[in-house]
DNA sequence: AGAAGTTAGTTGGATATCCAACTAACTCGA
DNA sequence: TCGAGTTAGTTGGATATCCAACTAACTTCT
């Protein structure tokens, strides 16, 4: 992940928050009124723009604890499924596997992860969280969770549930 | 965007479909069942799943017209605001003004986006769809209604307002 | 047992995107 | 009117990710 300073993505981008041309009655900067047409009520392109803001987000929030929210999803599932291999986890993750070549790299050279060549099938690695790992995850797990918070209350308990149950559903079936 | 083959993105990732250790009784594999933890149930990473899903299925899609996924926003946008400029552009398509610099260029050199300077701003483009702009778009814009459609179909209907408002929020809300 | 096929992980080439820093151009205040 | 501050767009440096192709190791079929 990016060396990312404290400066963090969506605040460039909403630095100038909308002030397009024009001038209000106060000085203030006022937004020329963008004409969305059929992307206001497309799903895809409101995916993607939420995805993008939570997931700033929670970057901004990894950066807190010195990680980067990428190795999050990956300390969590090799700490659930001790001994997983690359493969399997790239396939949880959801990423191609030679994405994880040089996240895992990173991990072991910092000592968070420890990998092993299996006995009876030496291609495959095992991995596993060292203590280390385990107590950078608990951190991140604590940051996840003040994340999680903040979108539950966006989103609302009413709706949570099924909010959730749609995002797997789509995960699931398309394509 | 990537000049991907036919062979695409999920289609690569889940070639493999949660094939893990062992081998079920018709000789077919099975999947060793990952324990996600937490993730199963949080939003953010569900999210990420779901929208890098539709992702690539749009982005399937729109190779069958040629065009890349990232362009069909700064199309659509540029057709609804005639003479935006990029950085309002940047702003409604929340992307960094830097990304958008490439992608009009691109536009611009295939003689999809005309881009003039602005009289009375002359540190400002003014970017407007050419014909040929035009019809792309709009092969674009059938590419994606077939794409909401399915998506309509997973979400159903019945849910589907609602869905789209919390994604908005989300986008909206967070940070 | 040996050849052909498959699988785990890495490498290479490419794109998309970010942020910081830059240049040119505009604006405002004294 | 000139200098300081701001804004539009580009450039440079970095990361994340993808896909294709590769190597080494396993499996299967004859």
């Amino acid at each position: 992940m990016a060396a990312r300073t404290i400066n963090d993505g969506v605040k460039q981008r909403s630095k100038n928050g909308g002030k397009g041309k024009g001038t209000g009655k106060n000085g203030e900067a006022v937004a020329r009124p963008i004409n969305f047409g059929p992307l206001a009520t497309w799903i895809g392109f409101n995916l993607r723009m939420a995805q993008e803001s939570a997931f700033q987000a929670f970057s901004r929030r990894s950066q807190e604890v010195g990680e980067s929210p990428g190795r999050f999803a990956t300390l969590t599932l090799i700490g659930r499924n001790p001994g997983i291999s690359q493969t399997e986890l790239s396939l949880a993750a959801g990423r191609d596997k030679s994405s994880l070549t040089p996240v895992v790299e990173d991990l072991v050279r910092r000592g968070m992860v420890e990998r092993k060549r299996m006995r009876d099938d030496r291609r495959t690695y095992r991995l596993n969280l060292t203590v280390a790992g385990k107590k950078t995850l608990t951190q991140l797990t604590r940051c996840a969770r003040r994340h999680e918070r903040i979108l539950d209350g966006v989103i609302g308990m009413r709706d949570r549930k099924r909010f959730l149950q749609i995002l797997k559903k789509i995960a699931a079936e398309i394509e």
